[in-house]
DNA sequence: GTCACTGCTTGAAACCTTTCAATCACCAGG
DNA sequence: CCTGGTGATTGAAAGGTTTCAAGCAGTGAC
């Protein structure tokens, strides 16, 4: 029944059915227009023959794709999975497909996904970039190409750019901090490059500068990523300072290495938050099922995805009428018992 | 300098390069059999008028891509990330760019990913599906794309799978929790769509029978899906039953589920495991962290999504003398807090 | 001066679908 | 019987790339 020789196309279907090319193709993009019977006797036809569409044809022919993409630094890490869903939400109300792509926080894999997907003509992108600087972006942009960035800004305004203010997180953080008293706090997170990281520390040190203290007071422990495994190995360096002058609270860039620190920490018996208070940030759905409830800054995650596809769609859609947007929502600080025990 | 009114195509490089058509194929695909100052100056024209190769059209010419996909059941599962991970080192090794595609546990939306990513001719295609006895995966085998089943077992075996033996895994929670003397063991999991959730159960009940109890002694506690929200729904429910009758036990068929009970257990305050003692499944990275560190069924997650992703490899490039496998990997049980207090 | 060879470049064909103007068959109205 | 109109179908062209047989120029051997 089915033919495995050769890929069957149209051309076979039309055979088979006895009908012109064109009327195939219309039972595929206008059932409306081919009679009942014809109609059956061409669906038929694909059936046994196991017709599958060629999309590259289609695609070359109309022009452009249904797909959009989102390129996302990490994908083990749940807050960007929780963005990938708000995106996924509004894609499927407006019958897009989404394709997620993981950068794994390495640049080349980011411009290499970049381009393949350029050169795939998708209706549009969704990137949370290495560094949303990059040239690539640029380029982007100057072919034409919809972009948002999520969870990232942008020095030219040439693009949407949907995020959350990391700096007021970062000071949120610290300002908790100090509210309950401590006076020696540890920033852990890196790498350097990474903008959250950035931002985030130097909303830290803009609430100590606030209250009289010198941004110098924050013992600034890097990591080379934002995971679990690097929580722990910063818990070991941590719990390595010599009692009297290691740091009694400690604000990580984001919940990954909150969770970890605060598994190390446990297990090496540093009680928290007596001895070690702990800040995270994402309030991803595990901060409050950590070993102690972890206090996190929240970020409205989904939201975050639901808006830059919104723009995206709106951009990809009235390309002319668009104008560009910088939405930047308002973190919020979830106390939790990592930090009020 | 970029031509923003039509497309550019090689057509317009070879034009301002001043050489033919397949020589700027040349450049592209086979740089060494173009001259060096030749070379040069098309590349130069393709900067200049910004050309970007149109994928769509290779691969008609080409007739398939250079791309995989992954359509995983729940990509805010860590499980899967972990797997997609896997699969992401391998095909990187082999110069293969991966889709991920979230199904979200809904057939209909499985269905249009697959249907979507046979249309782009990918060349494999990896899937945790819904059901694996869904005919579409038959449809696929039946027109030649190399498809891998990941996480589940099909009946007939005219495709790869790769998979922990979920049964095993069962029964190695079970008879952990009877070996600490537990006699009232709820199971919690669903919908019962899911073969994970029927086979660890079948596991479970397995191992009461092997001791000598009744399989009805397990309380069987549905869920809606594999999730921490349900999770914590169980939690009620199983909170809610009269102290006397009330498990001791809970055996989850994942972690989410797992740290969504445990953290509605210890926020109503049962001590957790005196009160109840909880097994989950999957044992990913926030297992350890937990409020109560869990134990957990553990499986290779990386290792599934690297094995599968080289079946599928050798599918597609020895399609001939490439034989079938029904991998299947041991789970292993982590002991932690949440049974051995 | 011819021949065989090498290294580059060329141009047309092919990939498969969609689109659109043209055609056809048929019917109702005059 | 002709005209105009309607609805269904047709066939050719177009879309951008790759491939491949063929062409071309230059070189060394005879």
């Amino acid at each position: 029944m089915v033919n495995r020789s050769r890929p069957v196309g149209v051309k076979d279907v039309a055979a088979a059915a006895n009908v012109s090319l064109g009327t195939v193709s219309n039972v595929l993009n206008r059932p409306h227009r081919v009679s009942a019977d014809t109609r059956e006797r061409v669906e038929t036809a694909m059936r046994e023959l196991g017709f599958v569409r060629n999309e590259s044809a289609r695609q070359l022919r109309a022009g452009q794709s249904r797909t959009l993409a989102y390129v996302m630094l990490d994908a083990t890490n749940p807050f960007f999975t929780d963005v990938a869903q708000g995106i996924e939400e509004v894609a499927e109300d407006h019958d897009l497909t989404v394709f997620l792509c993981n950068s794994d926080n390495r640049p080349e894999r980011e411009l290499a996904y970049l381009q393949r997907l350029e050169q795939q003509r998708v209706q549009g992108l969704l990137v949370t970039p290495v560094d949303p600087e990059s040239p690539m972006l640029a380029d982007l942009v100057r072919h034409g190409v919809p972009v948002v960035v999520v969870d990232r800004t942008r020095d030219t305004e040439d693009l949407c750019t949907v995020s959350v203010d990391d700096e007021l997180g970062g000071r949120l953080a610290i300002e908790h901090l100090l509210d309950l008293g401590h006076r020696r706090i540890a920033f852990i997170g890196g790498p350097e490059q990474l903008g959250q990281v950035r931002e985030r520390r130097a909303g830290a040190r803009a609430a100590l500068v606030e209250r009289d203290r010198s941004p110098d007071d924050l013992v600034v422990i890097a990591t080379n990523a934002l995971t679990v495994a690097e929580g722990l190995a910063a818990g070991e360096r941590l719990a390595g300072l010599p009692k009297r002058s290691r740091p009694t609270a400690a604000f990580c860039a984001n919940d990954l290495l909150a969770l970890g620190l605060l598994q190390r920490a446990v297990s090496l018996g540093m009680r928290v938050p007596d001895e070690l208070a702990i800040v995270g940030y994402d309030d991803i759905d595990f901060a409050a099922a950590a070993a102690v409830p972890l206090t996190s800054v929240r970020q409205p995650r989904r939201l975050l995805g639901r808006t830059a596809a919104e723009l995206l769609i709106d951009e990809a859609g009235n390309g002319d009428d668009h104008r560009h947007q910088r939405v930047v929502f308002t973190p919020e600080l979830v106390a939790r018992t990592s930090t009020c025990g």
